[in-house]
RNA sequence: GGUGGGGUUCCCGAGCGGUCAAAGGGGGCAGACUGUAAAUCUGCUGCGGUAGCUUCGGUGGUUCAAAUCCACCCCCCACCA
């Protein structure tokens, strides 16, 4: 299947600005730039560095430029270095915090980091758009790029409109023009022909294009993908803890594992056409599976997933890990899949100890040990002793698969074994105590 | 700059001197049921090893007592200029 109708089958994209050109721009290849035809079409994504990893509500944009990569087409990835410094209001209810600039560089570095797991870097341009703004000078910027600014236009633009209810700074008004200039630039530098962003982008991306037209009398293009929500409506990759992140300092591989694992029955086709590499048949074939074995379709989805953002080893121990303690939907593998999935062996005796540990030092069990509410908060399970509190009265806190009933429990080295304790908050949030 | 209306706990939103850690809804968490799903029902939802302690834009004041009254300040919205 050819890339743009892969894309398409997939459900990538929401709005072009001109569908049947950007087709024929991807399919075929060729792209007129300044007199000269070249072989492939370069693109750009840009990503805002406001916090120090990308999140999975940043995968969407990234598997695409992944998908447009390995179909031959360059892609450009942009980091707003300077642009997370105004903030972008699209899509936003009210103005996020400032950054500083040291936040912003470090941030920007995490975030390369990461997209070099799913792009290959090497064959990519990875550039800082804070690299060309902090050249720019005020009035310069204003009489070169504001003045081709209708400000008429921008009011009416979707992103300004909304903010205009509970107000938008003229800083957070401004972003439109720098992520426009942005587009003017890489067109400039780079041949850069089209610009993809989510579904909130439009406008940004909008403006982008006229202002390469008017500056530089070139037709560039651009297409948003989809806002993805979950079947109830809700923003995508948003759990309890909050964002599902792609560091797996902030949320361990356990918990993305089990992030993808516990998705919605009806979400299954679309996440795996978004998030795994599986062809479009194969995906067809798996979401059509009935109740139990769609679970396998899961498993799949939550082992590509994982594998594609934190390598396939810790995929696979990941699936163990949330096998051994859930069960698995297809030793038998009486279902099929192209998948690597298949060649995870479920009954090594691993699982266990890949499942996200806390270390608790044997001085803290001291007396008549550790108070179970204390190691409930310091493990991370609960935010706070009363939540902890709460759990076990709420019939939720488990140690050692046993339901806890008393909150003045003390743990001691007698409830571990082999130096370890499970611990579990509700039935799917586990955290290994190991002592050391 | 003027006039009017506002800023309440994660969000929306009631409260308008004590009975307010603050109604109701949403969201979230847990339990039951299940398939680690959805739907449904039930409980919980500021911190605190429970004596207390901090919250209602900020600061000061009135009062035995303030989210509620007063003063000043900051911010938002609408209309006018």
């Amino acid at each position: 299947m050819h890339i743009f109708k892969e894309l398409e089958a997939r459900g990538f994209f929401y709005q072009f600005t001109d569908k049947n050109q950007i087709k024929k721009l991807i399919t075929s290849g060729k792209t007129p730039v300044r007199n000269r035809v070249l072989p492939k079409v370069t693109f750009y994504v840009g990503f805002d560095p406001t916090a120090d990893s990308l999140h999975v509500g940043h995968l969407l944009p990234i598997m695409a430029m992944r998908r447009l990569q390995q179909a031959g087409h360059k892609p450009i990835v942009l980091v707003g270095g300077a642009t997370a410094l105004v903030g972008d209001p699209s899509g936003k209810q009210e103005a996020r915090p400032i950054l500083t600039r040291e936040q912003v560089a470090a941030n920007a570095a995490a975030l390369k980091a990461q997209l070099g797991n799913f792009i290959s870097m090497d064959d990519a341009i990875f550039v800082n758009n804070a690299d060309w703004f902090t050249e720019i000078r005020f009035l310069d910027f204003l009489r070169d790029v504001g003045y081709r600014f209708s400000i008429n236009k921008m009011l009416a633009a979707e992103s300004v409109k909304q903010r205009l209810e509970t107000g938008l700074s003229y800083l957070e008004f401004s972003y439109m023009l720098l992520q426009a200039y942005d587009f003017y630039f890489l067109n400039r530098e780079h041949d850069c022909t089209m610009q993809f962003g989510g579904q909130d982008q439009w406008g940004n991306i909008v403006a982008g294009i006229d202002l390469v037209r008017k500056m530089s009398s070139q037709e560039v293009f651009g297409a948003t993908f989809p806002l993805l929500t979950d079947s109830q409506g809700q923003k995508f990759g948003k759990t309890a803890a909050g964002a599902v992140w792609l560091d797996s300092a902030r949320t361990s591989v356990f918990d993305y594992y089990q992030f993808w694992r516990n998705c919605d029955d009806a979400d299954v086709k679309k996440l795996l056409g978004f998030f795994t590499m599986l062809p479009v048949e194969e995906i067809a074939q798996l979401s059509e599976l009935q109740p139990p074995a769609l679970n396998r379709a899961k498993e799949i989805l939550a082992y590509e997933a994982t594998a594609l953002a934190h390598g396939s080893g810790e995929a696979a121990k990941a699936y163990l890990a949330a096998g051994g303690k859930f069960g698995f939907a297809d030793q038998e593998r009486k279902i099929p899949t192209s998948s690597k999935i298949v060649e995870v062996k479920e009954n090594q005796q691993v699982g266990i100890q890949d499942l996200p540990t806390y270390e608790l030092l044997k001085s803290e069990l001291t007396g008549d040990g550790i108070w179970i509410i204390k190691l409930f908060t310091d493990s991370g399970l609960c935010a706070s002793n009363g939540e902890a509190r709460r759990l076990i009265k709420g019939g939720g806190a488990y140690l050692n698969d046993q339901r806890i009933t008393d909150q003045d429990l003390q743990i001691t080295e007698a409830d571990f074994t082999d130096n370890a304790a499970i611990l579990k908050a509700g039935k799917k949030n586990i955290r290994r105590i190991v002592l050391s």
